[in-house]
RNA sequence: GGGCGUAUAGCUCAGCUGGUAGAGCUCCGGUCUUACAAACCGGCGGUCGGGGGUUCAAGUCCCUCUGCGCCCA
């Protein structure tokens, strides 16, 4: 299995596609055949913004999925002489890995410890979790990631991507977090990021902020409870609320504008019952009058609607929820009466869950809970990571605009989408969902440890009072920085967290605000000035569909703001997986199979085969059946050449128009013109599997129909003209053939190519109509189906006599209209010889009726 | 609630700008035919989710309903 370097065919006696991938890996491996060429030029390079996957999740067959498609495309653009920048990154950010890392080795991030530079962990890890520093915990993470990239990489190898395996990043490496940090401080600069404190989502137990694209709506069931506020003349006015454990941090009532019930006390006071603190009632158009009674508590913060009307109605901060998702133990200073202040202190330290239980017997003591609460279902915000209902808290934190504040900023966004070649186009919706929904900036600061450090200091003042509003920003040659161990220009490291000294920022970006930087990380911005030129921007961002609101749409941002363009020209959305049950395919469903095992199994060709199959941008059936049936395919591509290459057809033959004179031949070559136009055109339209099915259905009629009909003609001596012709043809189309699998079967496809040809079919030029044309010649694509369908007819009679293939047939009859009887005419000795038919009688039936139909009579010798 | 997609043989899917339903798998029957028996040959099998409409003609266009998946709220 080593290449060829000779043009003589060397073909093995028993071929096999066990093992193959194993023996090309190694080929491809040391002769750089996947090698990116730096040396060309823009607009000779097809750029790809390979996704980097999460390597601390698992891996599962939608990776191989989608990343064969990917590859089909970059195989097919370096066939076409595209020199293909493909790089592979890892995307290792921020709490997939902590939770692994915590898990793997039984420990947790405590950042006030010192680093241990000898700590070790345990071979086991322990039921308890052993505290360790942030640098201690940062390095488990590293290393954990570098063993399960190794992973990865030995999957997409032996999957057959054709990566440049010398160009692989890291989304945490020291490059992308200089890249990221510039950005950073480039859109700082611009104002294009900005801190603020605000009322932000807040998970209780990772105590994180999340943004809300990592937000998801779970139904959950509540209740509502139906709460007396009593007025100054002793009146009551009841609302209905799911959270009564808010009531501490009520800051107003609201009802709808136009609601009748309502007009009569918009303006007057309130007090909320048990604290008895005193609350307006106001108006807004946000409030429903035909929820519960039509009037609602404002509380800081109970939900996003709270925190509209807290702006809009420019209400006080009355926050009772601490990041630990407890109430905190200060009481409000609006809770001023001591019986509100007994209450309150019944409620402090507890949790959510207990506090409402409390709030709801001391509303039952006080008799201002009517009735029983009322269940409903109805859907509340979480962490998609997460399993706690989120909090909303307010913290100071890092923001990136992306529209959600701006309609000018939104609508350049929008636009933005518009200069992207979507495939499949319906994918694009999503885009403008998503952009047109915005209701808030991009929030990217995350409190975690493992991730890209925000690159700021603040100075303290001399209460310690950290100066926010005038960061210390870092020189650009000393990035990527951490400021929790480095210490800004003009401080000793001594004055860290003292008053007059510094303190670093904390906090880490969020997972997006660096991958959405994979071009520019990949492509060498702002470090590898002439490669970036190369390559960016980008032809192609390959992705799945649910991550078009975070990575897509944050990698737009990012470009629109940093460079003004949008970050490539084309993105192609792939589907998903799913189960026999047509269900998404997931861990949960206990899925044993791993893709390393598939691709043992049915090897790589055939699993390559399922997923070039799947339609882009549509979910697809995990399909054992289609493996199984790719396998065959590509053993079918072995023997196929073994034949074409033992009977003559050599590499020399192949393009010989001078020798290509049998009317079949040229018919034959004639479909393979279409053939290539038309897998050339899905392939530039990005459909894979709509190329894979033309040139398959192409080989499986070659090698069913037209090698039978030329089998005797080519095995005659090469003198003869029609063996020859039969020779050139099987070569041509053999060498058209093995060119158009290459980007679907890559192993099978360089196994067959190294024994007749020299180098990689991979680094070949793709077929092209013009010259299978040019010895096709006049040929007649009708020729072929007719013989076709004649044979096809001759088989069924055998078979329906229960006759073997070989038995002779004393008579065959074929009547047919006069172009059919041309046709056949032309290759009555094939039809003869592969129909072992004694006497082949062609009749114009022209003239009766139903001409137009094919009628076959055969009579068959005693068997 | 709004939107996008999808619904074609038992299964997985093709059917592009409308013109008398296709492939593979499964199943059944046959053949050791000098590339391939983990192969080859042949066959059974669908009123194209339901209902309307446009048209000489609709799986293919329009309306509507239903199921499923997803996006947004």
């Amino acid at each position: 299995m080593e290449p060829s370097n000779t043009t003589s065919a060397r073909v093995p006696d028993k071929p096999s596609i066990d093992g193959i991938e194993a023996a090309w890996q190694q080929v491809w491996d040391e002769q750089g055949t996947y090698r990116f060429d730096r040396t060309k030029t823009r607009d000779q390079i097809y750029s790809i913004d390979t996704p980097p996957p999460t390597v601390s999740g698992s891996l599962h067959v939608g990776h191989v999925f989608s990343y064969t498609h990917t590859d089909t495309i970059a195989r097919y653009q370096r066939m076409r002489g595209r020199e293909v920048f493909y790089p592979m990154g890892w995307d290792d950010n921020g709490l997939p890995t902590e939770r692994r890392v915590q898990n793997y080795y039984g420990v947790r991030c405590e950042p006030t410890l010192p680093y241990d530079p000898e700590f070790e962990p345990p071979a086991e890890p322990g039921k308890q979790q052993i505290p360790i520093s942030r640098r201690n915990f940062v390095e488990l993470c590293e290393r954990l990631t570098v063993e399960d990239e190794q992973v990865f990489e030995a999957l997409w190898r032996q999957l057959g991507l054709s990566v440049d395996w010398t160009m692989t990043y890291q989304t945490i490496d020291e490059r992308a977090r200089g890249v990221s940090q510039r950005a950073f401080l480039r859109n700082l600069e611009r104002g294009e990021a900005y801190q603020a404190e605000a009322p932000t989502l807040w998970d209780v137990s990772f105590r994180t902020a999340v943004a809300q694209a990592e937000l998801e709506d779970r139904e959950r069931d509540s209740a509502y409870h139906a709460i007396t506020f009593h007025r100054p003349d002793g009146d009551v006015i009841t609302i209905d609320t799911t959270r009564p454990e808010l009531i501490p941090a009520c800051v107003a009532l609201v009802a709808h504008p136009d609601d009748e019930r309502y007009q009569p006390v918009f303006g007057s006071t309130v007090r909320t019952p048990l604290f008895g603190v005193e609350v307006p009632v106001l108006a807004h158009p946000l409030a429903d009058p035909e929820k519960g009674t039509g009037i609602a508590m404002i509380c800081t913060f109970g939900d996003l609607t709270d925190v509209i009307w807290w702006r809009e109605l420019n209400l006080p901060t009355r926050a009772i929820i601490g990041r630990d998702g407890r109430v905190i133990a200060d009481i409000p200073d609006a809770i001023s009466s001591p019986d509100g202040r007994t209450a309150y202190a019944r409620l402090a330290g507890s949790t959510v869950f207990t506090a409402k239980k409390t709030v709801v017997e001391m509303l039952i003591e006080s008799g201002d809970l009517i009735g029983d609460p009322r269940p409903i279902k109805h859907p509340v915000k979480f962490f998609e990571k997460g399993d706690k209902p989120l909090e909303i808290v307010s913290t100071r934190q890092w923001y990136i605009r992306n529209g959600g504040r701006d309609e000018l900023l939104r609508e350049r966004l929008l636009a933005r989408g518009s200069e992207l070649h979507w495939h499949p186009a319906h994918m694009k919706v999503r885009y403008d969902n998503w952009v047109s929904g915005l209701n808030g900036d991009w929030l990217i600061s995350r409190q975690r440890f493992f991730g890209v450090p925000l690159p700021l200091w603040y100075r303290l003042d001399a209460n310690g009072e950290p100066a926010y509003d005038d960061p210390i920003i870092p020189p650009d040659d000393t990035l990527p920085i951490d400021p929790q161990s480095e210490t800004p220009p003009g401080f000793a490291e001594e004055q860290r967290g003292t008053a007059g000294g510094f303190i670093g920022d904390p906090d880490v970006m969020d997972t997006w605000a660096t991958s959405s930087l994979t071009p520019q990380i990949a492509g060498g911005w702002s470090y590898d000035d002439d490669l970036y030129a190369r390559v960016f921007p980008m032809d192609l961002r390959p992705q799945a569909h649910e991550i078009i609101r975070t990575w897509l749409f944050s990698s737009v941002v990012r470009a629109n703001a940093e460079h003004d363009v949008v970050p490539w020209s084309d993105v192609a959305i792939s589907g998903w997986i799913l189960d026999p049950d047509r269900k998404k395919m997931s861990k949960s469903k206990g899925n044993v199979v791993t893709p390393m095992d598939l691709l043992d199994e049915y090897g790589s060709d055939g699993v390559r085969y399922w997923a070039a199959s799947g339609r882009p941008g549509t979910d697809t059936a995990f399909d054992i059946g289609q493996m199984k049936v790719g396998r065959r395919l590509a053993i079918k591509v072995l023997n196929a050449s073994k034949f074409v290459l033992g009977v003559g057809a050599d590499a020399s033959l192949a393009f010989d128009a001078s020798a290509v004179n049998e009317p079949l031949d040229r018919a034959l070559l004639a479909r393979l013109v279409n053939v290539v136009d038309d897998a050339t055109r899905a392939f530039d339209d990005y459909n894979y599997a709509r190329a894979l099915e033309v040139i398959e259905s192409f080989f499986w009629s070659f090698t069913d129909d037209y090698v039978e009909l030329v089998k005797e003609r080519a095995y005659r001596d090469a003198t003869d003209s029609g063996a020859r012709s039969a020779q050139a043809t099987l070569a041509t189309a053999l060498s058209v053939l093995h060119r158009l699998f290459a980007p679907v079967l890559p192993f099978v496809t360089e196994e067959v190519w190294s024994w007749w040809q020299d180098g990689s079919v991979h680094r070949t030029p793709w077929p092209t109509a013009d010259e299978v044309r040019a010895v096709a010649g006049d040929g007649d694509v009708a020729l072929l189906d007719t013989v076709s369908t004649v044979l096809g007819d001759i088989r069924k009679a055998k078979s329906d006599a229960k006759a073997s293939m070989r038995t002779e047939v004393t008579r065959a009859e074929v009547r047919g209209s006069a172009e059919q009887v041309a046709q056949l005419r032309d290759a009555h000795a094939d039809l003869s010889a592969v129909g072992r038919i004694a006497t082949l009688d062609l009749v114009d039936g022209a003239s009766d009726e139903g001409a137009s139909e094919l009628s076959v009579t055969v009579q068959l010798a005693d068997h």
